[in-house]
Formats: structure tokens, C-alpha cells, sequence
DNA sequence: ATCCCGGCTGAGCCCGATCTGAACACCGCG
DNA sequence: CGCGGTGTTCAGATCGGGCTCAGCCGGGAT
């Protein structure tokens, strides 16, 4: 999952970058408006976090112009605390939620994967695909009960998968959601890790569409059970 | 589906290129005005992509002459960030969409399926045809919720017809929709390919209509459930 | 009844897409 | 500085699918 984090203030910044890294997300960081909206407005982000005090364009006007354009990636906004009609402005201008400030940083991981899970239309907050088991919020897998030893990248690649799950995957959207901006393009490392992810939860699982890309279902035999 | 993608910038023609294809489209590349002029002219797009910065003939223009043609191929065109002026006078010339670069391949790619919805006056994201389901986001056909297993060609040779069904559809007319410009004219390989398709979505959903080609329909008891 | 012509089909070639194992580059850590 | 664990690159192996070919079939015209 990529995020972009929209916030002037440089700690803060250092902070959630930190820690929504930590959490497996791919982050890309605009510290005013004009950046966030150019950046929003070039990569595929999951979902956004966005500062509504910011110099240059302000947050909501960010937000606004956005959602003009027909974007719908999930918005969360941050206000400062008692600002009441930010808030209130941030969710005409098409917020999807919001946290004021302070705020722990756990509740916000939380929030950001609620508002992911909303997005994909799904409704439990463990993904499960037959057998296959997920839980954003443990960053943990299991196959039939068995719980998966997945590295970083094998968990995101999962991660995305899942979510998307029943419709073909390109190697370019895997790769544009798993990293951030810079990444060299002609390389087959999406194949590698399909590979190593194959071999922990079952070949049969990941389907691969010839020129087209990858597909997770559930095993022929599997009833899905959500 | 067969897109002529305008555009001059030899990185970014390169790179589109290879989504469009990708993607299951047949591509043309028109790098100035002029080709795309002519190209447009001669050759029966699907939809068309049109940068409108351009060498020699600027993209409005082009527009501008296909429209006053009668072509009402849709078309989706690029324009400079910041350009508003050039997005107004682009939509007054008959753009049927617009994207500002730099933009996320991804959201050409989703809007071009919006176009080629629209344009065949069908509202639901999934074609069906009696039994038969296709759903061009997935790129999955099912019979009767029994999932096909259809090739890259198989595929977009079913999805044509799916789009076009009812009508006799000409051998001629389905190369020029599947192919890109050079392709050896007499050779049998449509004819393969129904063939093939036959066997896996049922022979008598293909109707051939001797001297003209071939006509895809609903099977004799069935209902057409929209 | 035969012939002719368009259409159908099975077999097989060939190329590019995909996979895979192994080596290499990094990084944090003791 | 050596080590374990990860991510990336590379090169060769593998595989699948698009295309061609040659021969068969069936309908309509003569």
C-alpha cells in the first residue's frame, strides 16, 4: 500500500514517515499544497494523509481540487485541535476522516486501515481468501491456521493482493503500490517475489495471465468465506 | 480494442506503448500531427489518445478536422500541466476526456475502459451475452459463472464481439481491430481463433454468416438478462 | 453428381514471456 | 569485521500461445 503523507511540520513528518514505514506502507512526503497536489495528482496513492494547515495551497483546497478532478482515493485530514470548521470544511471538500491533533500514532495506523478496508469494499477487518488469511493489523498470515514467516516485501505484495484479489494485478501497479516514487522500472524483482510468495502459500493460489499480469483466487475447491 | 496513441515525446510513447499493450489493445503511434491526421483518417480506432503539444500540426487542430469529418471516435487528450487554456479549447474541439500530465498510467488506462463503456452505449461494467459474462475490468469471461480460461487473443477477440454482438462482424473488421497496421491480411488465423473460441464458449454462441464474417448471440432458450 | 471455394481443424514451429536458482549488494548488529 | 536476513540482478531454462500449413468438409452452382 503506498501513502502520501501531506504535513509541513518537519518532526511530525519524521515521525509518521517512520512509523507508517514501519507499518508496510510505501510513503511519499509533501511538506505544502503545491507539492501534495502535483504528487497526488501523478502517483496512484491508496490513501492520503493530509495536513489541512499548510503553506503555499492549503489543505482543503488541495482536497478540493482533487476531488474536482475525480479523484477518490481516501482522504484522512489532520486538524489542529479545536478547529472545528476545518474540520467541518475538510468534509464538504470530501474528507473521508479525520483526526485532530495530537493524536496517537496508533490511532491513526488504525484509522488508515479502516479507511483502506472501506475502499476496497471490504467489510471484515482480517482479508481471507480460502484458506489464506490476513490481518493488517497484526501484519500477519496464515495458511489454514498456519501462520506464514513473510519478509517485508512478501507481506506488502500479499498485502496488496488480497485486497485486490479475483482481478488480474499488472507487474506495473504491483510495483507502483509497493514502492515509492523512484524505482527502476525494467527489473523482474515482482516475478522474484511472486515466486518466493508462491512457494509459502501455495503455487495454485497466484495465477499468472500471460502478458496481462497476476491473479489471486481461492483454490478450486476452497469456499470463500468472508 | 485498437487505440492510436498521439504523442511526441519519444520516452513517454515508448513507455505508454508498452501499458497500452499491455492492457490487451492493439496499438498505433502517431508522432506528430500530421501522421496522426492521416492515420486517423485511414484506420478504424476504437479510441484515440492525443497529445496535444505536437510537431507540425498541434493536436486541437487534428481534433478539429476529425470532428468536422464526422468521426466520432472517442477521444482522450493529454495535456501540459497548468495548460488550462489548452484543456478548454481541447474539450470546445470535441475531446470526449482529458488527462494532465504527468499522469499515472493506471488512470489512462481506467478512463480509456470509461471511454470504450461509453462510447458502446453500455452501462454496466460487464458485457454478457446469455450465459456468457465478461467483466473487462477483471479481464475474466465466465459461462454460465463457470470462469473461461481465455489467451490474450481469445480474450480481446471475444470481448469485441461481445461489444459489437447481434451484428455480423467481418473477418477484415476484426484484424483491424485486434492488430496493429502491419498485418498479413491473408492468413487464417481469425479463423483459428473462432475456432478455438468455440470450444471453450460453446460453438453455437458463434454464428458464421458465409461471405460475411461471423455473428455472436445469445444461445436459442435464452433469456438476455441485461 | 461434381466441382469449386470459402471455411474448419489438428499438428507443429518459433519466439517471447515467465520462472528459477544462484550470486551479489546492503544493512543493522554483535 | 563477520554474520544473518533481505532485496535485487542476472542468465539460462522453461513454457505457452500466436501463427502457418496442409488437408478436410460442406454448400451451392453448373
Amino acid at each position: 500500500m503506498r501513502v502520501l503523507l501531506v504535513e509541513d511540520d518537519a518532526d511530525l513528518s519524521r515521525q509518521l514517515k517512520q512509523a507508517l514505514g514501519d507499518a508496510g506502507y510505501a510513503v511519499d512526503h509533501a511538506p505544502d499544497g503545491e507539492e501534495a497536489h502535483f504528487l497526488g495528482d501523478t502517483e496512484p496513492y491508496d490513501v492520503v494523509v493530509l495536513d489541512l494547515g499548510l503553506p503555499k495551497i492549503d489543505g482543503v483546497s488541495v482536497l478540493e481540487r482533487w476531488r474536482r478532478d475525480g479523484k477518490t482515493t481516501p482522504v484522512l485530514i489532520l486538524t489542529a485541535r479545536g478547529a472545528w470548521s476545518d474540520k467541518v470544511s475538510g468534509f464538504d471538500a470530501g474528507a473521508d476522516d479525520y483526526l485532530t491533533k495530537p493524536f496517537h500514532t496508533e490511532e491513526l495506523l488504525a484509522r488508515l486501515r479502516a479507511l483502506l478496508r472501506r475502499s476496497a469494499g471490504i467489510a471484515s477487518a482480517t482479508l481471507s481468501c480460502g484458506g489464506l488469511r490476513l490481518d493488517p493489523k497484526a501484519a500477519r498470515a496464515t495458511v489454514n491456521g498456519e501462520p506464514l514467516r513473510l519478509t517485508s516485501l512478501e507481506y506488502r505484495l500479499l498485502h496488496y493482493m488480497m485486497m485486490h484479489q479475483g482481478r488480474v494485478i499488472s507487474r506495473t501497479e504491483l510495483v507502483e503500490h509497493l514502492y515509492d516514487q523512484d524505482f527502476d522500472r525494467d527489473s523482474n524483482t515482482i516475478e522474484v517475489f511472486i515466486g518466493r510468495l508462491r512457494k509459502k502459500v501455495g503455487s495454485e493460489r497466484i495465477e499468472t495471465v500471460r502478458g496481462l499480469g497476476y491473479r489471486l483466487t481461492p483454490l478450486a475447491g476452497e469456499t470463500e468465506a468472508a
